[in-house]
DNA sequence: GATCCACGGGAATACACGGATG
DNA sequence: CATCCGTGTATTCCCGTGGATC
């Protein structure tokens, strides 16, 4: 919804006729209603909820990859699927097969980046089960959970769960979501979403799902598609994508962060197709590794507001110049101090990297200085054009 | 009146370094 | 020589406050 309206804002303003035709479609934070090239991975997927297809619960599941694979991507968009021709709550009776008349299966896709803690958990969820508008305060965590429970009582109803995104600084790890959802009485089911090897978890899960990095010709594959929605036609050649598919060594957030930031270059500098030039500059603005867009772009505003003046902000200082500059804009109206805060919890975060300077032998403790380990240009553009995420 | 959660200040603690101490 | 201490910074941690919502 946020996403679109940038586009739309965009598409006015540039009349849709420059190189890029739709930021969407080469976005690394938008996904495709139909995932390219991850079919193996869907077939397993399928295989795992397939219970849920005949009206029981599928076993709780946990699905791993490394970053830019694929899991997101394939995860909303199936679970979009499923809970729109599956799930009979939004569908009249009688439009599709069902298994047992009068079942209800929710599908309930949750961005655990968006939904912190366990009251906002509970929240997603029943949003996605109800049309009911369900509240964002003023009441307790226990009194959401009871809710829940009503919703899940009904007989013949419940719920299939994926939550994207465990284990990251800013969310919940598998153990305590297991925890929150064992606590809810109901039939409901989760499909878990992470980084981390199974081994490396406290928990046992009955059944796992392994999304391995894109290969080559699949990362091309991605690109050229995105490049041909997004791009207008012949601006990205096919040596640069493979390039950028090479680059990014599997990565699909990386490349498609490469593919955006080149793009935005190339229109800035009134290019009507992609230099060399300006996919290295691209290239360069995307640190490898690089922490996802989505989980910056998922931090309160005034984080993001710091992160985004620092993009302004020489980077030779330390943090306690930097926080000061940063400070004296008239964007931002927070103290130095809690600039400096912040951009030590960002950095603890692993959003920007502390580089401890050399040289300068002054007194005390020597200071050191921050960089950002996001794309820069990506999402320089998304924070401008947008507002409110 | 209750409740969630982002804010934001500032106290507490860690660290680097040189010099004093045992 | 190893350890402790003081000083000046850098970094981390805690916790009350208040807006918004129900």
């Amino acid at each position: 919804m946020d996403i679109k309206d940038r586009i739309r804002r965009r598409q006015r303003a540039t009349g849709a006729t420059g190189l890029i035709r739709e930021y969407e479609a080469i976005s690394p934070v938008s996904h495709l209603a139909e995932p390219i090239g991850r079919s193996s991975t869907l077939e397993q997927l399928l295989d795992a909820l397939e219970p849920s297809l005949n009206g029981s619960l599928p076993p709780d599941t946990y699905v791993w990859g490394p970053s830019g694979s694929g899991k997101s991507a394939v995860i909303s968009a199936l679970f979009d699927r499923l809970e729109t021709h599956v799930g009979s709550a939004h569908t009249p009776i009688g439009t599709t097969t069902r298994a047992e008349p009068g079942s209800r299966t929710s599908f309930v896709y949750v961005n655990a980046r968006r939904a912190k803690t366990e009251f906002g958990l509970y929240r997603s969820i029943l949003n996605g089960m109800l049309d009911e508008r369900i509240p964002e305060q003023g009441v307790g965590t226990a009194t959401l959970r009871d809710r829940l429970e009503d919703a899940l009582s009904t007989p013949r109803k419940q719920a299939v769960v994926a939550v994207d995104h465990l284990g990251e600084p800013e969310t919940y790890s598998l153990a305590d979501l297991e925890a929150i959802l064992a606590a809810v009485d109901g039939s409901l089911a989760w499909v878990a979403v992470g980084r981390d090897p199974p081994g490396d978890l406290a928990v046992d899960v009955p059944s796992t799902v392994h999304v391995a990095a894109y290969e080559r010709h699949g990362l091309v594959d991605v690109l050229t598609e995105r490049a041909s929605d997004g791009l207008s036609s012949e601006a990205a050649s096919h040596a640069q994508i493979r390039y950028v598919a090479d680059w990014a060594a599997g990565d699909a957030h990386a490349a498609l962060a490469a593919l955006f930031g080149a793009a935005e270059l190339a229109t800035d500098a009134g290019h009507d197709r992609l230099t060399d030039a300006d996919i290295d500059s691209a290239t360069e603005a995307v640190p490898r590794p690089s922490v996802a867009l989505g989980r910056v772009l998922a931090l309160p505003r005034s984080r993001q507001l710091v992160l985004r003046e620092l993009l302004e902000v020489d980077d030779s200082l330390s943090v306690d110049e930097t926080a000061e500059a940063i400070a004296s804009r008239r964007t931002v109206d927070l103290s130095a101090g809690t600039v400096t805060r912040y951009l030590y919890e960002l950095a603890d975060a692993g959003i920007l990297e502390r580089v401890t300077a050399e040289g300068d032998s002054r007194l005390g403790r020597p200071p050191s200085r921050v960089e950002p380990r996001f794309p820069t240009l990506v999402f320089r553009e998304l924070f401008d054009s947008g507002r409110e995420t």
